[in-house]
DNA sequence: CGTCCACTTGACAATCGTCAATAGCAGTGG
DNA sequence: CCACTGCTATTGACGATTGTCAAGTGGACG
């Protein structure tokens, strides 16, 4: 039917987790760059601030490294530092979507199930804070607050899902890639000064399959958008060059 | 590109909640034909039992009426008691995607935000038990087994969501139709015995606008799978004669 | 220097969207 | 009771978008 068997990476250059993983024992909390951002933004600093960093621990994983996988036990939540996962959920058959790219303050296993339900691969080396769920679980039932605080950080998980799905169903190719371009920058920029410069640490079949289309879809309209003159195809990015035209191109597509 | 002004309902048809709400005044809780499935299932029975039952109270929506808008004020949280809503996310210039239909048990405003992330309408007349979002925030925060019961609620909703960007992204035409055919029927099963008849209380459009596709397709994908002996169309639905080949296009799909 | 990958580009084919005509059905009103 | 209207659904013809297949480029690395 479409492209079948697209990009399960050859299991051996997969490395598991527990093989790759370097753990780097610092202290967790203090001095850490995404303080701000993400849940320990919103948590380290109130109250249970150093508990949470008593769990946790900073570490690193390198390139093409698997930090969940899915269908497998469900051991960790992580919280990005750095780098970018990519997230993404296979079919028996080997076609595969990815679901969203977690950059900087974004947290991994807010699901707390004992069952992973999608698989977050390292691009490139990744700097993660890493916990227990189990401890997770614990300290979210002892404080309604923090509780709270992860509900919301999944329905916001939600509501991009369904922006996703509207992207995957209702959007057209240069709308999906302008989309894709705009929001991507947008992230990174949380944390980054923003730029018309956007890194993408991820393959052109790894952008395929984030927007439902194939490589070479992807590859050709990457490449009208630069004779277009919208944006410079860069090594590993591309810059934006008339972003409004993007802007336009992603929200309304009304031409 | 697409298809452009899909389906928004003219707003002079579309009775909005309050105008169209009638409430039943019935005790909420006892005897409700949903206490098994949904958050009350695993919450009425559990300590706070008749606490979430006093904040709520039974009311039935005639068809076509809007229980939440998108981007509308989010005041109100519903547990579906009979009947489908469909839930929907509209792209400024009329496009639409349908990301789900919420069956008996289904529970909506799960978010607890402000603001509606989506747009809930009735499919058919419906009886919810809703109650105020702000009472379910206080209760959350009160007693956070409850809120871990919210989470996980949510961590579904979160997966399905998922396996729906997969459907919209690396699935075919038939694929998806067998898929949604064959996950309607399963969602129903919750309540009523599983039946190989399966009721679409939604139109042609709306099904195009879950499965990322058009109304054309859809209904041409239904008339093959009926000239094929694998379904045939009754009114307002469908009747599943071969599903064993259903369940085949639906997960591999290797023919 | 040769191999391996990721990427690009072209030619062609298939799927699916677009446009249009028609059927069926329910509700309305003469 | 029967047009008449409006809506949903079906079906066909056609075309555009996008997937498939294939060839070729360029960079990284041994």
């Amino acid at each position: 039917m479409f492209d079948t068997a697209t990009t399960t990476l050859p299991q051996s250059q997969t490395k598991t987790s527990e093989q790759a993983a370097r753990a780097a024992n610092k202290p967790a909390c203090p001095g850490c760059p995404v303080r701000s951002v993400g849940i320990c933004g919103s948590l380290c600093g109130s109250g249970d601030a150093d508990l949470i960093g008593s769990l946790s621990r900073r570490m690193a994983y390198p390139g093409r490294s698997v930090l969940m996988e899915e269908g497998g036990p469900g051991q960790f939540a992580f919280n990005v530092i750095s780098g970018t996962v990519m997230l993404s959920k296979t079919l028996p058959d080997g076609r595969r979507q990815v679901l969203g790219f977690a950059v900087a303050g974004d947290f991994l296993g807010l699901s707390m199930r004992d069952t992973n339900g999608l698989t977050a691969v390292a691009l490139g080396s990744v700097e993660v804070c890493r916990m227990q769920r189990s401890h997770l679980r614990e300290l979210a039932l002892q404080s309604s607050k923090f509780m709270s605080q992860l509900h919301e950080m999944m329905a916001s998980e939600l509501e991009s899902a369904h922006d996703h799905m509207m992207l995957l169903g209702r959007r057209g190719v240069e709308e999906k890639i302008a989309c894709f371009l705009l929001s991507l920058r947008q992230r990174v920029a949380r944390r980054q000064a923003i730029s018309p410069r956007v890194d993408l640490p991820m393959t052109r079949q790894d952008i395929a399959d984030y927007l439902g289309v194939t490589l070479e879809t992807v590859s050709r309209t990457l490449s009208k958008m630069a004779r277009n003159r919208l944006i410079v195809i860069v090594p590993d990015g591309v810059r934006l060059l008339d972003i409004d035209t993007l802007e336009q191109m992603a929200s309304l597509k009304a031409n």
